[in-house]
DNA sequence: ACAAGTATACTTGTATACAAGTTATTATAA
DNA sequence: TTATAATAACTTGTATACAAGTATACTTGT
């Protein structure tokens, strides 16, 4: 059973296993192929991945850490992401990348910028070869340059605790849409230009206006999700007795 | 050597032995008793607490994701609160809470409002009855209340991985000003008094002046802090070989 | 005396074992 | 049939064991 591999191996190569499970534990909760509400079993999960428990107890730990899974006393409920959750996430994406844009409103912002220039063109390419995971790899990567140029460790902390639940979740938004709304993601580029560009000339009002634009697409992200759950959990409806 | 005990019992009722040493190794390299750039050592730490390995694996994980060690190769690296790390701290509070009151201007208030002046009225007693520990509690209890009645679980979240640090440097900085610096108490209970008639009138105005003069207590924190840390080190210059 | 290679004493990560406690089920009694 | 008590099958948390890898120190040869 330990056979799905949502997440890409390619981008595991230095994680430990408990890392391992974590990351593929993630992707099918908030896929919905674990439905929310479920409890998990230390045991049960050590038998199904083929390892210890000390393992998937590290990887329950990082779990919970990230609001998807609550450890009780007896099994791990899983809390998976609501609609609500979803735009919660994104308030916190706008909070932490509108205070680091006023962070590098005050600093030089030309290397930033150059590599920003880069992941965009990587992000064109990814498009152009029809790559859904490296193109939600160059995404993630692109706000994380953003918000590591501004140094600030705390803030750079809450983006660690953040990040894999949003990779997660814009790697399976992006693995639909290249199937079916291919056209958005004109859509996705222009956005991404206009940040670059805000952040170039330091121009407020564009960055919020950028910014706002990207967290509307959540909306078509969230679609996205609800229809790849509905997909999946038809396909596994009895796998969790 | 597990003698110390900086952090207060009381509060530990049902914490596991993990979360207890995370709590002790917290206070220790937060009040400088363990110094930064030092690394400790999985074995060590084990033979020190008179426990396993286990719970200190779980402990140094907590302290991991809180910033203030970092898990490498060889041994867990101590990095410490520098004086810009602690101002960070005090940005992500800004922040949180500068949108928390943004949510609670929007919804009734006068439930939060009562259960704050109750705490209020605790935090006066506690200053009456020289209880700094006490006092240090309410305090932080008086921010996490304003932060839960938000009803935002990715706030929360952000507010559950910075309260342990933020606490155990309160707690710190209170005992120290219970010795030296009394009066200061009249300002910090004005100002939190100040915040609660803001939120009560949602007069943003004054909450941001409120929580701006909690920022400016902050310098006087550090202070405190580095002083304690002296003090400490002075004491126990030669434990760590 | 010094360079290079080997050996030893560390390190982490995973597996397994055990203790204590909780839930559910089954058996027994009314 | 129903209520209660006892047992069995879970659960978590901690301890211990082992494997694989890394840095330090030591030995050996020149």
């Amino acid at each position: 059973m330990a056979g799905s591999n949502l997440y890409p191996e390619k981008w595991l190569s230095k994680a430990s296993t408990g890392d391992r499970i974590a990351y593929e534990l993630r992707m099918r909760i908030i896929s919905g192929m674990i439905e929310a509400g479920s409890t998990l079993s230390e045991n049960k999960l050590a038998a199904d991945f083929s390892v210890s428990r000390s393992p998937i107890r590290d990887a329950l730990k990082i779990l919970s850490s990230e609001n998807i899974i609550q450890l009780e006393r007896m099994g791990a409920v899983v809390s998976g992401l609501s609609q609500k959750e979803i735009e919660e996430i994104y308030d916190v994406r706008l909070l932490i990348e509108t205070f680091v844009f006023e962070r590098l409103a005050r600093i030089d912002v030309s290397e930033l910028v150059k590599e920003l220039s880069k992941i965009f063109e990587m992000m064109k390419v990814a498009i152009k070869y029809h790559d859904p995971d490296e193109f939600s790899y160059q995404d993630v990567l692109f706000h994380e340059t953003i918000i590591r140029a501004a140094n600030h460790s705390y803030i750079l902390m809450i983006w660690n605790n953040l990040k894999p639940v949003m990779e997660s979740l814009i790697l399976l938004s992006m693995r639909n849409r290249f199937n079916e709304k291919y056209d958005d993601f004109d859509r996705i580029l222009k956005n991404h230009e206009l940040y670059i560009e805000a952040i170039k000339t330091k121009d407020r009002t564009l960055m919020i206006k950028s910014l706002h634009q990207n967290f509307d697409d959540v909306q078509g992200k969230v679609e996205d999700l609800w229809r790849s759950q509905q997909m999946l959990s038809e396909g596994v409806e009895q796998e969790n007795d």
